[in-house]
Parts: C-alpha cells; structure tokens; sequence
DNA sequence: CTAGTTATGGAACGATCATTCAATAAGGAA
DNA sequence: TTCCTTATTGAATGATCGTTCCATAACTAG
C-alpha cells in the first residue's frame, strides 16, 4: 500500500557499524554515514531517528553479534578448557580491527542509559555462557577450582578489553598472541 | 619587555585534561576548553596552537605524570613484588576516573604520528621500569622464571586497559579488585 | 486507472564548530 | 613618561554540525 525500502536495515546498520568502530560517535558525522551506508539522509532519519539512535541501534547490532560469535567458539571442541581457548584465540585473532563496545565504553562510559541496557543484556549472556563453561572445565580439572566462576568471566571480558586497546594501540601479533596464553595461565 | 601571561600553561593544562578524559578529543569543544581552562580563547591558540595541539600536549603531559606514578608505587617495599603488587593496587584504585591514554587509543588508534610518538616514549619508560622490577622479582622466586619480563610487562600494560575499561563501563570495587588479584596470579 | 501511503533526494534550517581579527590592556626597557 | 611587545577580550569568520521541509517517485489497494 506504499512505496516499499530500497535497503535493507540490517545492512545499512553494518556499514554504520564499520564507521562508528573506526572514528567513534562524535568523530561519525551524519555526512560519513549516509555515504558508507549509501542511503539517503532523510532514509536514515526515517529508519533510525537520529544520529543517536542509529549509533544505539549499531551497538545492539554489534552486541549481539559479538556474545553470538564468543558463545560459538566456547561450543568448540570437547574439554570445556578448548572453547575457552577457541574463544580467547578469537579474539586475539580479530583484535586488528577496533572493537565498537570497548569503543563505545571509552568513548561515553555509562552516560547513556540505552546503551546501559544494550551492555547489560550482552554482559547478562556471555557471562552465563562463560560461567557455565567455566565451572565445566574446573569439574574437568583445567581450571583452579579455587576460582569463583563469575569472577572469572569478568576476568575475560577485561581481558579482552585490555588486548583490544593494545591492538588499536598498534601492537604486533605476536605480542597479542602472548597476552591471550597470560590470558588463559591466570587460571592455572 | 611584554605583558606576561596571566595564568600557568600547566594549570591550565591540567584542567584541559580533565575534561578530555571524560569527553574524549571530538566530545569536547574550545568552548569547554575554556570555560574549564579559565583563560580566552586567542590566549588558548597562543599558547598551544590549535585544538589538536592543545589535546596532545594534554595527553603528554598525562602520559608523564602516569608514568611517573607507574614508577613510584613500583618503589615501594622491600621485594620486588611488592612494588608491583602497589602498581596493581593504584590502577585498581585510581580506576573510577577515566584514563586519558586508554580513551585517546580507544578513540583515535594509530592515526595520530604526535600521539604515537608520545605513547611510545611512555611505554619505553614504563615498560623498562617494569621489566627490571619483574626481574628482580623473578630472581626472588615471586614470579614465574620461565615467563618473558618483556612479555610481562606488556601484559600489565593491557591489564591496566582492561581494568579500566571495566570500571568505566561501570564495574564495581570489588570486582575490580579481583581483577588486580588475577592480573598477579597469571605471573606465579 | 485512481487514490492513498510511504520512501527518496535535494535544498535548506538554525546551531554550533574551530579558528581568527581587531581593539584594548598590561607590563618592561628606555 | 614613552615606546615596544605581548596578553587578553569580545565580536565575527566560514565551515560543518544534526536535522527537517518539501516536492517527487514508487508502489499497493481499491
């Protein structure tokens, strides 16, 4: 009964994604993303709101994809110790191109309440997958079993914070590679 | 000869950095700047050229007195690990506020030669502090031998960035503390 | 074919951006 | 005092910011 989008949301929101990973939130103007996402500027107002809830909307996306991927690699192997491997070596592997969540932390803290949520529920699935796999591979022997589960699982997500920021800070792969094995040896 | 300036570059430039800290380089305008500084606007591009500048010279002089800091508490005590335990505790301690240096790499990467070549003369002092402290303690007996100093040293440095990171995406105290507990058993 | 509805593209909005100009003020050297 | 130099102040610069208005295009239900 009308005019039908000549988009699609999902990939226009990627290609914001990519901007805002690389020059931040108030480093993006409206000018960048209508360019990288190939729309038109009133497209972009229409689909998202404002710049604001566009940049929300590319956190979420990005969120989920990211607690998606990490829940995947923990799924790898058989001991439980091998996800916990496949998920750091992951991250140590894609720590090349900047990280939009570490980003967003840096950028904004905890001023945004959308963005609270967004982190809230992403923090919420990947610990319970960590902490799960966690307790796993301590009943398999892998892990101290002196260690709370759930502070480990911060223990990672920091982790892979601190190795983010030290990519984006220009370090090389093989100290990247050393910093996820430190990663895992704090657990012995 | 002349008029002299009517405030210390140094003052101003603390408070320069604390507002760069919790806005970032492209959060924050020369209207902030100066309302924060207490000074004009010309007597902003008098005495540190442009925007650009004035953010880098914050950040190198940042750079230096948490370098410094670094390597103080790394003084302290009698066993080497001891003043790497204190280094770890004022990281943990000090994490409320924002570190410029985490948001200026968070933000802008590698994209900035002047930033770059602050960073590098920071981490060289900081990292050769560290290396001969995790040394001495190595040859104490209170760390791994088998481990790389320079590895290490690295890892703290990324340590740091992720406890920061944590605290600004709003983790508590307590959590933060064992985040520094952890950052020392991956060394034993 | 027509009417109704939404998407699109381009020009335009006021506001704010970083920066500079021009005029005045303040001190040291003579 | 008088001159010279620099600091300060406030207004003004053009550019760009995020956002919106408006006319047109595209599609569907009737």
């Amino acid at each position: 009964m009308a005019r039908p989008k000549s988009f699609d949301d999902d990939v226009a929101l990627d290609a914001a994604i990519g901007v805002f990973r690389e020059h931040g939130y108030e480093g993006t103007s409206a000018q960048m993303l209508v360019d990288a996402m190939g729309i038109g500027r009133q497209s972009l107002y229409n689909s998202f709101g404002d710049k604001a809830g566009l940049y929300s909307a590319a956190v979420r996306r990005y969120a989920i994809a990211e607690t998606h991927a990490h829940r995947e690699a923990l799924r790898t192997g058989n001991r439980a110790i091998e996800g916990i491997c496949a998920m750091v070596d992951r991250v140590v592997r894609e720590a090349g191109r900047p990280c939009l969540g570490v980003n967003s932390i840096a950028e904004l803290g905890t001023s945004w309440p959308a963005l609270n949520e967004i982190r809230a529920a992403a923090d919420l699935s990947l610990r319970t997958a960590i902490v799960a796999q966690v307790a796993a591979a301590q009943a398999e022997g892998d892990i101290a079993a002196d260690l709370d589960p759930d502070v480990i699982a911060t223990w990672f997500v920091a982790s892979f914070a601190g190795t983010r920021i030290a990519a984006r800070g220009g370090a090389s792969p093989e100290h990247l590679t050393s910093l996820g094995e430190l990663t895992l040896r704090a657990l012995r």
